[in-house]
RNA sequence: GGAGGAGUCGCAUAGUUGGUCUAGUGCGGCCGCCUGCUAAGCGGUUACCGGGAGUAUCCCUUUCGGUCGUGGGUUCGAAUCCCACCUCCUCCGCCA
């Protein structure tokens, strides 16, 4: 969230940038009500002085002396009994609309609305054009290591089921992409719950805007994981790091649950949008001075992924209108499907600046300086598994109908090189 | 799930007949003094949030309020009493 001192110092400022996102933001009764609360609270804070004063000398005090100085805070918080509980109401309701205001996007964000392309940074080749290439859930089923049809008798719409070398080349693409951050790029790696608390969603800025996307349980108290970011965004709440030892740098495997509410039709078919699917996640803690390069290196940590597995994609840089809540600045990179002929989202990398440090209280120290400030926050995917399987599937198709398995995925997958149909399957 | 115990300003602790707690002490950290060097010693300092004021653009100075796991309650007054919840520990039960 914005600090609410800032919003109010710099009005102009926070509604230029915020008018480039677009959607309504209610900041005019958010300052009313911070007006409100500031009159309210010099009165109380005087009140409370006033009582703390005479209160003390009560211990000493006795008779007469000490009834007098009774009836005198008797009196004081009778006042205070009349302020107090409307301070507290508009307390509330301040942060409660402080929660409903989103990032203020960088300067350098492309001004645009959702449905401006925005700018696309970087493209590795044109798609080829005119592809006779079937769509990933025709190959699949063809050979045999896709169900979608068991899948919705277990769980319903939005899932599906792998069968043998479906599953075995999910499992090769976690292993090795995890590998690969670890190796290539020196992150540590994480395994995090799949279940968060309120606090830690609220935190990472899903709530309370997007409760709708996600699933509750257990009335409520704990939610399924709609990104490993939630987890990652908590995992150092409450610490002042040493800012000497940043950037810290996380890589994690985790499922992501998404209600998807209303989702369904032909841009969802298959495995372009579903209700659980994995990822692999990046997530870097740095020095506000450092954030913006940190952004631009993790581009190139997600990107290489999609060059190793020798992918045909795309940057884009999120125009204002499309940025995520949290994110002052956003790069989407797309993988092109010849099968659907249409570009896929598989990695959206953010920088959130403080906007989830200040909820979580994620503060780092300099080196001899005794101050602490907020470090910023930044996620990425890289990448998204089920639209990488689908380009796989359709990039990799053979003549023969099999489909070729990426060099840098065969030591994962017995050194099989490719993808033959599945044979005697119930 | 059941029964106990515990949560205090980085760490460790003191603090329960409610008011000299403006939360003490030790360790650690930081600044300074002393000192061939180091160690020891001596002195000082040591959290966060928020309001006001100050020739101050979120730094700083000062003052006030709040914070002793979280939220309520009792009271003129709560670290201290009561209730709920959270987390951790011990034991029991159950379980992959």
């Amino acid at each position: 969230m914005l600090p609410l001192r800032f919003i109010r110092e710099h009005e102009a400022l926070v509604r230029e940038r915020l008018s480039a996102r677009g959607g309504d933001v209610p900041l005019d009764e958010l300052l009313e009500l911070d007006n409100r609360r500031r009159q309210l609270l010099t009165r109380v804070e005087g009140l409370r002085a006033a009582r703390r004063k005479v209160s003390r000398g009560i211990g000493q005090a006795s008779g007469h002396e000490r009834e007098s100085l009774i009836a005198q805070t008797r009196e004081v918080t009778a006042q205070l009994g009349d302020c107090e509980p409307e301070l507290g109401k508009i307390q509330t309701d301040v942060e409660r609309l402080l929660l409903e205001i989103p990032m203020l996007p960088h300067e350098s964000a492309p001004v645009g609305d959702a449905d401006h392309p925005g700018q696309v940074h970087f493209c590795s080749g044109a798609p080829a054009p005119g592809s006779q290439v079937p769509p990933h859930d025709e190959i699949a089923s063809e050979l045999g290591i896709l169900d979608f049809a068991r899948a919705s008798k277990v769980a319903g719409s939005g899932f599906w089921i792998f069968r043998g070398a479906g599953a075995h080349l999910q499992r090769a693409l976690v292993q090795w992409m995890l590998d690969f951050q670890v190796q290539e790029h020196g992150y540590r790696e994480l395994y995090l719950p799949a279940l968060v608390t309120r606090t830690a969603m609220t935190n990472a800025a899903k709530l309370p805007k997007f409760a709708g996307d996600s699933y509750a349980v257990d009335n409520q108290r704990l939610w399924l994981s709609p990104t490993a970011e939630v987890a990652l965004s908590e995992y150092h709440a409450g610490e002042t790091l040493d800012a000497a030892m940043l950037p810290a740098k996380y890589v994690a495997y985790a499922a992501a649950f998404r209600r998807e509410a209303g989702a369904a039709g032909v841009e969802t078919r298959g495995l372009r949008r579903v209700r659980q699917f994995d990822k692999i996640e990046l997530f870097n803690v740095t020095t506000p001075d450092d954030s913006y390069r940190t952004l631009e290196r993790m581009r190139g940590e997600a990107e290489a992924v999609i060059k190793r597995l020798g992918l045909t994609y795309r940057v884009r840089e999120v125009p204002t209108g499309d940025l995520g809540f949290a994110a002052a600045k956003q790069y989407d990179l797309e993988v092109w499907s010849p099968g659907a002929g249409e570009w896929l989202e598989v990695s959206s990398v953010s920088n959130c600046e403080a906007f989830q440090t200040r909820r979580a209280g994620v503060r780092i120290r300099r080196p001899g300086s005794a101050r602490t400030e907020y470090a910023h926050s930044l996620n990425g995917t890289a990448l998204g598994l089920p639209r990488t399987f689908v380009a796989l599937l359709e990039n990799g198709r053979q003549a023969d109908g099999t489909v070729a398995i990426p060099d840098v995925l065969q030591p994962y997958m017995g050194h099989r090189t490719q993808i033959e149909a599945e044979a005697s399957w119930l």
